[in-house]
DNA sequence: CGTTTGTTTGAAATAACTCAACGGGAGTGG
DNA sequence: CCACTCCCGTTGAGTTATTTCAAACAAACG
C-alpha cells in the first residue's frame, strides 16, 4: 500500500479506494501533495451521520497545517485510487520561497483552506440544497480547471451521490432529485464518473457563485 | 472610534456596537487581540441572508492569519462594545516563543480557528437545530470558562436571537422556540444578556459534545 | 416617554427527510 | 463468457423539521 521510491523529488504513496491517508489522532511529520486521485476528510457520528469537511483534489496539499502542527484531527480517506507525494518537513523548509513545495507555498495552501471553509460554513448555514450542489459543482469545476484537468467543460466526477450528500449536508435521495432537475434543465450531464458542464453561467448563478469569495458582501444595515 | 494610547504593550482600539473591526478587502498589517467584548465575522447575500462565520471572544486573536496574509476577506463587526489591542506584525515577531503574543501563539490560534471550522462545518451539515444550539452554548461556555469569565456556570451572553440564528444557520423564530424548550427542561436560563447554565452535562449530551469533539472546540490553551 | 430593538406566539406553507422498493451496471468468480 | 453480487442510482408516497408571515408584547434607549 505504501510503496516508496527515493527520487530527488521525494517518495510516493499509493492508496486504493477506501484506504486511509490519515487516521484521527495520528502524528504527522510530513505533508502530502496529491498527484492523482481524490480524498476526503470527514467526521462521523456514532449514529452514522457523516459530514465531509475537506475534499482533496489532484495538486492539493493534503493537510498543509501538518507543517505547523504535526497531528491529524480527523480521518482522511481515499475516494478513488490516489497517488501522493510525501513531503517531509525538512524537505519543505529546504526549498527557496519561489520553488515548488516551499514553506510559503504550503502555508498559502493552508490560508486557502481557511478561506474555503468560510465559504462552506456559509453554504451549509444559509443556502438551499440546489444552491449548495450547484456551488459545489462549480467549485470542483474551477479547482480542476486550475489544475488543467478540464477539457471543454468536461471533467472527472468520481463522487457518488452519497459522497455529494455528505459534502453538501443533505440526504442522498435529495441529491438525486436535485441532480435530475439540473440535468432536466440542460445545465449539465453527469454519468459514469464524468461530468459535462453544459451551462456554467447558469450553474454559477444558481450556486450564488460570485467572482470572489468576498464578493457578495454588502455592508450590514446599522 | 479608534482612540489609541501608546503604552509599551501596544496601542488599544475601542469599537462601539455595530462598528467595523474590518471591512471586506481591507489591508491589514497587524493582528488584534480582543481584550473585552464580542465581535463576529460574517458574510451577507444581497437577498439578506446572513451567516456568521467566526465569533471572537475576549482573549481571542482576531484574524491571526493576518500575520501571514495581511488582507481581510470578510467584514468583522462588533456585537458589543469592544476593546482590542493592536499587535503590529513587527511586535509579534519580536516576541520570544514563550512570551505572550509571540508568533507561535498567534499561529496556534490560527490552527485552532481551522479546527473550530471543521466542527462548524459538521454542525451545520449534519446536526439538528437543537443540537447546533446546544453545541454552540456549550462552546461559548467552554471558551469563556477558559478565559476565566464564567462564575458558577454563569456567563455573559450578549448575542441576540438573531445573532444566534445567524451562527447556527436557522431562523430567529426557531431559535426562540428551541430556547424555550431548553428553558422549559431546566437546562439553562437566558435573560438580560446573561446565561445561567443549569445542567451542563445534559446540554453537552444534546449538543453531541463528545470528549473527542470537545478537543478541537476549546480555544487555544494559553 | 416615545421609539426602536428584541422576544414571544400562532397558523399555514414547504423544503427536505425517511422508508421502501426496483433497476442498472460494473466487477467478480466460476 | 455467463451468472451472481453488490454498489449505486432512481422513483414514489407519506412524514417531519423548519420556515415564513404576521402580530402582539417587552425591554432597552435616548
Amino acid at each position: 500500500m505504501t510503496q516508496e521510491t527515493n527520487r530527488p523529488t521525494g517518495p510516493v504513496c499509493m492508496f486504493r479506494r477506501h484506504d486511509y491517508l490519515a487516521r484521527a489522532g495520528e502524528t504527522k511529520d510530513c505533508v502530502l501533495r496529491i498527484e492523482d486521485g481524490w480524498a476526503a476528510q470527514y467526521r462521523l457520528l456514532p449514529d452514522g451521520r457523516r459530514q465531509i469537511i475537506t475534499l482533496f483534489l489532484p495538486g492539493d496539499y493534503c493537510e498543509p497545517q501538518w507543517l505547523l502542527q504535526g497531528r491529524a484531527t480527523l480521518p482522511i480517506v481515499a475516494l478513488t485510487r490516489v497517488r501522493a507525494r510525501v513531503l517531509p518537513h525538512g524537505r519543505i523548509q529546504a526549498r527557496a520561497p519561489h520553488e515548488e513545495d516551499s514553506t510559503i507555498r504550503v502555508l498559502d495552501a493552508m490560508l486557502t483552506l481557511l478561506r474555503n471553509r468560510e465559504k462552506w460554513i456559509f453554504n451549509l448555514g444559509r443556502m438551499t440544497a440546489t444552491e449548495r450542489l450547484c456551488n459545489l459543482l462549480c467549485e470542483l469545476h474551477a479547482r480542476l480547471k486550475a489544475r488543467n484537468r478540464v477539457i471543454q467543460d468536461r471533467c472527472a466526477m468520481p463522487l457518488t451521490q452519497y459522497d455529494l450528500a455528505d459534502i453538501v449536508g443533505i440526504s442522498p435521495v435529495h441529491v438525486n432529485r436535485v441532480l435530475q432537475t439540473l440535468r432536466g434543465e440542460g445545465l449539465l450531464d453527469l454519468k459514469g464518473r464524468w461530468m459535462q458542464v453544459r451551462d456554467l453561467m447558469a450553474l454559477q448563478r444558481l450556486g450564488e457563485v460570485s467572482g470572489d469569495a468576498a464578493g457578495p458582501n454588502v455592508p450590514q444595515a446599522a
